[in-house]
Parts: C-alpha cells; structure tokens; sequence
DNA sequence: TCAAAAGTGTTCGCTATACACCCATGG
DNA sequence: CCATGGGTGTATAGCGAACACTTTTGA
C-alpha cells in the first residue's frame, strides 16, 4: 500500500460519508420534456451517463454546491434548483460510502451548454435516455414525481418557456410534463381566468379581417402571480 | 493539543461533513398538535430542546438512522417516516461542519415515551414550543409546510387517530393541521364521498328513536384508498 | 337547566367538462 | 386541395359553499 500517493489528510473520531449533490435539469423543446446529462470520464461507471453534480465542499451548502457544479459542467446557471430528496443508500456508490443531495432545475429551451475540460454534456429526450451510472435511475423517477407534483402548485413551467409563448405552447409543455391530454378551450379557459398571463402586445398587430388573432401570444407576469397567491390557492388541476 | 485523548481514527483525501437525521414527531392529543422534543444532556446547546436525532452511522440508510435515533431516545417507532428536507448551511452545528437529514412522522395518540439513558423526552402542544437548539426552528417551519402540503395529497392524517374515530374528530384533525376551520356538514360530506372511510358496526347498536346514530364512529380503510387512488388523484381541498 | 357539541339535507352558484365551427397554414 | 393546427363560445352536470333544525351531552 503506497500511502503517500493517496494522502489521508482529514481525519475525524468516527466515520464521515462522502456529501454530493446531482442536479436532474430539464428542458423543453417545444414537443417534448429533455433532461441534461452528463458523461462521466473517470471510473467508477466510465462512460456513463449520470446527472452533473460533484462533492460538497465545506465552505459552501448543497444548494451552492449543486450551482457550482453544474455550472462547471454544463455552463448552465438556473435561476431555481429545487431540492427534493437526499438518497443514502449503503452501496450506492462503489468507491465509498457516498449519500447525494438531489436537486432539479428548469431552463429555458436549449441554452448554450458545453463542459468545462473534458466533459461531455448532452440533451436526451424522455424515451431515450441511457441505463445512468450508480443510482441515477432511482434518482431520475424520483425527480419526475417530485417535478409533476411541484408544478400543481407552482407555475414553475414557465421558466421553460420564452418570455413570450403561445397557448398551444403552453399547453403542450403540461401535457408534456403531466403526460396527460387537455381539451385546448379547457385549458385555455383555465390559464386565463388564473389570472397570471398577459397578452402581448404584438397580438393587436395580428388581428385578421374577421376580428380574431393569430398567432397569439402570452406572458407569464410573476407579480400577478404573487398577487394571485395572496388572495387564494395556486391550484392547477385538470 | 491532546491528540491521544481526541483518537481520530478515520481519514479521508477530502474533508467530509458529517452527516445527522432529525424528526420531527407529531401526535394529536384530539385538540391540537403536539410536536416531540428531547432535552439535550451534552454540549453544544446543553439543557435545550431539539428535535430527536444523531449521527448516520455507515453500515444503515439515513431512514434506518431515524427510526434507530428515535427509538433510542424516544423509544417510538413509526411506521411511516417522511423524508422532507436535508439542512446543509454551513454554520448550523459549531462544532464541525454537520449536515441533516430531516424527516417527519404522525404517531397516534400518545403513545409511550421515554429516554433510553438520561434523554429527556416530552410532548409540547404548539403554541408552546421553546427556542429550539441549532436551526431547528428553521426546520420546524419546514416540517410544518411540508407536513401541510403531504396532507393534500395522502391521508395521512389517520395515522394520528385511533383506529376509531368519530367525524368531529377527523375535522379537528384536519383543522388543527392546516389551521383552518370548515363547515361540519361539508366536511363530513366530502371526507364520505371520498369512499375511504367505513362506519364503526358498533354504530348500529347507537341508534335512537328518531333513527339517528349517537356518538358515531368511522374506520379508514386502506385498501379503498388504493382502490380510490388508481381511479382519480386523492385531493383534499375545501 | 342551559350552553355547547353533534347528527342530519337542501339549495345555489360556480367551474370543470364536453363539445362544434371557422380560419390559417403548409404540404 | 386537403389535413392539421389554432382561434373562439356555449351548454350541462357535478361539486363546493352556504345554511337551520333537532338531539345529546355535560357543566
């Protein structure tokens, strides 16, 4: 055993797991839901794909650490991670006892993304990601559960969105993410009388002969949100 | 420095945080929540009240950490922990850097409590709560919420009430909860057209001349709940 | 004896749901 | 020219919300 190269410099009276953080980062392409990964370049699991995410250093929280991370990885800076579940499974990781914080994130449409030295980062669809390395598989239905239920209460759907989207945009991105079908006057109907969208104002420039719009746009306005929230619930169901 | 008295044993490459599990313990004592409090015996915050709890050991998962902390210092054992939030700011423990795994549960009643050693174990109600040891006024806050938000979604409520309960009981339940206060014939109304309760046989027997029962109780039933669930989305929304 | 709790149904208004037509776009 | 997508309105049914009376319990 050659203890110099592999120097123990942090000693404690009993034993530490290993602390990381994965982001599981989602965006939307207009037809469906992608979901970023990253592909590993060292063993364990060379090769792989897995989730960007990197020890927790001791000056920083998780949260910190996950932004850190991630953008280090994939140039990527979301405006909102949401922690959901810390998974702490024995043998998760092969090296050590390692338990890793989750997190998921929304950006818009395809920012730039490109690894910082030699990682690789790519966009997959739904339905063709990869077998991920340790247990990211768990991690990522773990997510997709967390994101279902976290987007009843809150419209955090637009930040998949440009600022200016239309309807059937909008509706394909619930569908998308619900997995679900929604009547288009239905959803509409509901989007409006919530009360925190706003027209935009091209929409009076596209105004045919018999009166009606097209191509129609709408603006997610977070302070009538807030407005909205004060007053009652957030409640998207259908 | 005494480095014999102080043996560190464990060394790593990188520094670890060390790593704890907290609960929040509530019950119900058929007028307000309760939330369970251990004294601490040992410095830091010696004499305070925290949230029962301890070091992840490195042979169990985090939820085994729990339920292992808990019965220990408390000598309860749920049967349901929820795993809500992990703590990770930097400075929450002045003795090293410690990050926690927070979870939450619903005890019925008051079932036994006691110290395993020289713990102190003690119910509060909740306006009754004292400053709290670390940040674990921040992570009652948390618990709260999400303790609120779970029970919108599952009925988890019956896990705090006997085995037979009448509806009143069931509203006090809910209100003490979600700190509302509803109408009895409406709640009554929604919580039976749900179809996951079942009345008590020993309601028969309480019927009187004008062929009302007296003093009625009702069972939840779990299988009908998951006979419910796969048909519509349980919501509990008033 | 009296006040507070608990058992029980009905009405109304809103909103979720189902549904049809016309126009624009692009292949 | 035709198929697909998108813009718009209405009718109905079911559910949430408001509400009153009587009996029982316990102070």
């Amino acid at each position: 055993m050659k203890e110099k190269e592999e120097q123990k410099e942090y000693s404690y009276k009993h034993p530490h797991p290993a602390v990381t953080t994965d982001c599981v980062i989602f965006c939307f392409d207009g037809k469906e839901l992608n979901v970023l990964l990253v592909q590993r370049g060292v063993e364990p699991f060379k090769g792989a794909w897995a989730f960007p995410g990197g020890f927790l250093h001791m000056d920083e929280t998780a949260n910190q650490c996950a932004l850190r991370e991630l953008k280090e990885e994939t140039n990527l800076s979301p405006e909102h991670l949401e922690q959901f579940h810390t998974f702490t499974d024995v043998d998760r990781d092969p090296r050590e006892r390692v338990i890793t914080i989750a997190y998921f994130a929304l950006v818009k449409k395809r920012e730039v993304i490109g690894g910082d030295d030699a990682t690789v980062a790519k966009w997959f669809k739904m339905n063709e990601i990869p077998r991920l390395a340790f247990d990211h598989d768990f991690i990522f239905r773990k997510a997709l559960t967390a994101l279902k239920e976290k987007i009843h209460f809150e419209p955090i759907g637009f930040e998949l969105l440009d600022e200016e989207f239309s309807m059937p945009d909008l509706q394909r991105l619930y569908e998308a993410i619900l997995d679900v079908k929604f009547d288009r006057r239905n959803f509409q109907k509901k989007m409006i009388q919530m009360d925190i969208l706003e027209e935009s104002p091209s929409n009076e420039k596209n105004v045919n002969k018999t009166g009606r719009s097209k191509n129609k746009k709408w603006r997610f306005i977070p302070q009538k949100y807030e407005d909205m929230k004060r007053q009652k619930a957030f409640r998207l169901e259908f």
